[in-house]
DNA sequence: CGCGAGCTTGAACATTATCAAGGCAAGTGG
DNA sequence: CCACTTGCCTTGATAATGTTCAAGCTCGCG
């Protein structure tokens, strides 16, 4: 891999094309030829890599570092529709259908993007379909993780909403320790509320009740441990008395 | 096109794969042989052409009529994911990543359908790259339209629901007259109801309401003329009082 | 150590779900 | 052709739930 022509000094931007599962396919050298025409850069936290309506004829990938996409809703409001963590891509659509972006992306700490331009990509996936396969499958996955979400935000009861929220940042963000589940939760409470389509006050309010039952013990401000997942898997699910 | 060798009677399924916009890229001969090799079926009114839950390898296209997609809750209600229409496609998830359908589809009407096996389509996508852009292009739609689904149900105030659900039909099932908008309804007002995750009764009252505003008019039970678009958008928008 | 952003809590208010009782319309069978 | 029946829709009253506004607190950062 050293002996790439491209990266003769650092193979730094090896990285990003490397980690990210739709170039799985590729070799070393095509992987490097990859990484050798993407745009890099480095974000700090709260910053723009993207914003809703504007024109972009680029596929980014975020190489590092977790993001947020939302929408502005018509009250002022973010909805967050993803969350995004490393190895995840987007504003391909506006690549594919000339259209503008859907959606606004911030980093939500510090991290880094790499992009490719339209002809770029356009080729790679005429030239490749193993490639075109896996973004198939990328965007399934992303599909049925937002089905999911939508799933959750029609349940009726917001303790039902926040309890999957809880269980499902608790696969993607938790470790296992001796008393349970520890999440290093990715957005604030507000940030956890705009996801829920509630008022951040309601967000604390439900948080504040599982303590009291039990069933969780904020740690700080950024982390959660889950006590008690079979509960709350009830909440989440069984029960919405 | 009558010299195809596959339809030397009556070319009916033709119509399945010329209308499909995956299979835009193919000529005659192409669709033809596709068309041949896919199972060919109708359907009634409420017939399951999916299960949740179920193993499927086929991806299904629905040539005629419309359906609903939809997942069940906790709670026993239907949660509404997506309101199919010809030429929509569903199933592929299982395709490629060997997973089990994500949720039920059931068709609101006399309806057909006709589906691809695993290997065939899989091949299908190796041979031609266009097909797997197409395939790509159709579910960054699908996207689209579920992104634009949850900013709508992230919308605090039903009446902003509402309105963006009637907005959101009156451009696909619409019509113009001279009074306005004719909607042809695809979903009944419990469907409506549980697209949104509200209860059937509220959303009853909101279209009450709506009509005695002058905003609307119902037609029957099936159809709803709406008289006042610009104040539908303002409700979906701007005002949340 | 002090400041500020973000979090929590309380109380009043607004909205929606739920339960219950009809109503309307389409389809069925006499 | 009419009465009946069934499914779906509407409306009302009440209880449950969430939002909002306001105040005070805590954590984490400089």
């Amino acid at each position: 891999m050293s002996q790439c022509p491209c990266c003769q000094s650092s193979c730094l931007h090896k990285l990003c094309t490397e980690q990210i599962p739709i170039f799985s396919s590729l070799d070393g050298e095509e992987m490097c030829r990859l990484a050798a025409i993407a745009r890099h850069r480095q974000h700090q936290k709260g910053e723009t890599i993207l914003s809703e309506g504007e024109d972009v004829d680029a596929l980014i990938i975020l190489s590092a570092g977790s993001a947020k996409a939302y929408k502005l809703t018509p009250d002022g409001r973010e909805q967050i529709l993803y969350v995004f963590a490393q190895g995840d891509f987007f504003g391909e659509r506006n690549l594919l259908g000339g259209r503008k972006s859907a959606y606004t992306v911030e980093t939500l700490g510090p991290a880094s993007s790499c992009a490719f331009g339209c002809e770029e990509f356009f080729g790679l996936l005429r030239g490749n379909p193993e490639i075109a396969i896996k973004v198939i499958q990328e965007l399934e996955k992303r599909m049925e993780r937002m089905e999911e979400t939508m799933h959750t935000m029609g349940v009726r009861s917001l303790d039902g909403r926040v309890c999957s929220l809880l269980l499902e940042f608790g696969e993607k963000y938790g470790s296992e320790t001796q008393e349970g589940t520890l999440i290093h939760l990715p957005l604030s409470r507000e940030g956890m509320a705009n996801f829920l389509g509630i008022a951040r006050e309601t967000m604390s309010r439900k948080l504040s009740q599982l303590e009291a039952d039990g069933i969780l013990r904020p740690v700080g401000n950024k982390s959660i441990l889950l006590l008690d997942r079979p509960a709350l898997r009830l909440m989440a699910g069984k029960t919405d008395s």
